[in-house]
DNA sequence: AAAATTTTTATTGCATACAATCAAATGAAC
DNA sequence: GTTCATTTGATTGTATGCAATAAAAATTTT
């Protein structure tokens, strides 16, 4: 979205927090303090707020006015409306890659299927992590499409933070690596409608989830935000 | 998005810069000088910097680093990957208003298409202009979730510079207040697909008209980004 | 002792000031 | 006359400082 001709100060804090947040550095509901931040990235209050409004903007941060800034923390009500609408996204995106990506793109999500696997065998839900991002992020730019790259990438990002617990979960790894490999085969066929069927069921397994875990919370937390 | 707790003076100039663009006083492509606009608006360079970064997140202005800000210019690929993405989005969004849009909602829907056919039958396509707008956000209101909603907002925001030109063109505002009415059919008998279907093509047709649009223009212009 | 009110303190929001950098304009060389 | 280098100018990016406001603490009142 930017060029980089000059990495300026601003936009590495952007990149920086924005990792800390995905990687769950900073968990959501943490205040973000300026004075604080700007001691640690070594720069003054002026940048880090408008990166910090740029994250406002993306979702990823959310800014009480005379308040601060806070990490974004979405009710349950709040996580199934994201998962909801991401599932569609992504479904566009798939249908879109089925049709559109090149031989070399498809090629590239066949490569990062076999690297998968090899991390389910090893239990490695750490790199498992990073390359369900990279397959997801393939999917995106196979649509050829800069909006729905950007919506879903966004999207992605904001449900990173609950998703390393999601796939903590026993034999949820696994799954979502058969679940890849229909999505795939549906791309390499070109069946647009099967891919987004097959990302969307993907997807909102994830909701499902994530209802079994609230409902093994008590009462009080479910249906109102957490403060 | 944002509490209205107080109304910041970046908020404000966020909402007067956005109605500006969206109003057609910024054309796409002009330059937004800090100093003119600080001076314009009666405030600092800190806030309103920070109110420009908040629109490049969004999509309406363009920072290009050590140049300054834009108000975003898209190239005719750019608009067309614009058009048939906004095409998803609204169906989305009109899928499920059909499914879960409240009567009161529904009620607001119809009167508003009853006032777009006053406006079209006196030719007043200012009016037609806001009912247009209003029409469309009573969709995205009516999915009842704050994603789907949101995006579509920003989509149209984007889109509105140009669709002004659209509407301008005759037998436009007739042809798609029509569109509305089927839409608005689909709707009120909670059938999704239909709506789904209905509103693609509402969008779609735009594209088309650009096309022809486009045809009309030189070869030189087409194809390659106007800077 | 609890509640309300005042005072304090810390943090945000904004303004001003400086420095780094890029674009344009001017001048020199071929 | 064209091209390249140099300088100038303007504008962005960043730092610092002040004032307004909101949360927290202390005091007073019931």
């Amino acid at each position: 979205m930017q060029s980089e001709c000059a990495p300026t100060l601003k936009a590495t804090v952007v990149r920086r927090l924005e990792d800390e947040i995905v990687s769950g550095l900073l968990t959501p509901g943490t205040r973000l303090d300026e004075v604080q931040l700007s001691e640690r990235y070594g720069l003054s209050r002026t940048p880090l707020r408008e990166a910090l409004a740029q994250l406002a903007a993306s979702g990823l941060v959310e800014i009480r006015p005379r308040s601060g800034a806070f990490v974004t923390q979405m009710s349950p009500r709040g996580m199934l409306e994201c998962l909801s609408y991401a599932a569609e996204i992504e479904a566009i995106a798939a249908s879109w890659a089925a049709a559109r990506m090149t031989g070399a793109e498809r090629a590239d999500l066949v490569a990062l299927q076999r690297d998968a696997a090899c991390s389910v065998e090893n239990g490695d839900s750490e790199a498992y992590f990073d390359l369900n991002r990279k397959f997801h992020e393939a999917i995106y730019a196979g649509a050829h499409n800069s909006y729905v790259q950007d919506a879903a990438h966004q999207l992605f990002l904001r449900g990173a933070p609950y998703r390393r617990l999601q796939l903590r979960q026993r034999g949820r790894i696994a799954t979502s690596h058969a679940e890849h490999q229909t999505i795939t085969d549906a791309i390499l066929a070109e069946d647009g409608e099967a891919a987004a069927r097959a990302i969307r069921a993907h997807i909102t397994i994830q909701g499902d989830r994530f209802m079994e875990f609230l409902a093994a919370l008590p009462d009080a937390f479910i249906g109102r935000d957490i403060r």
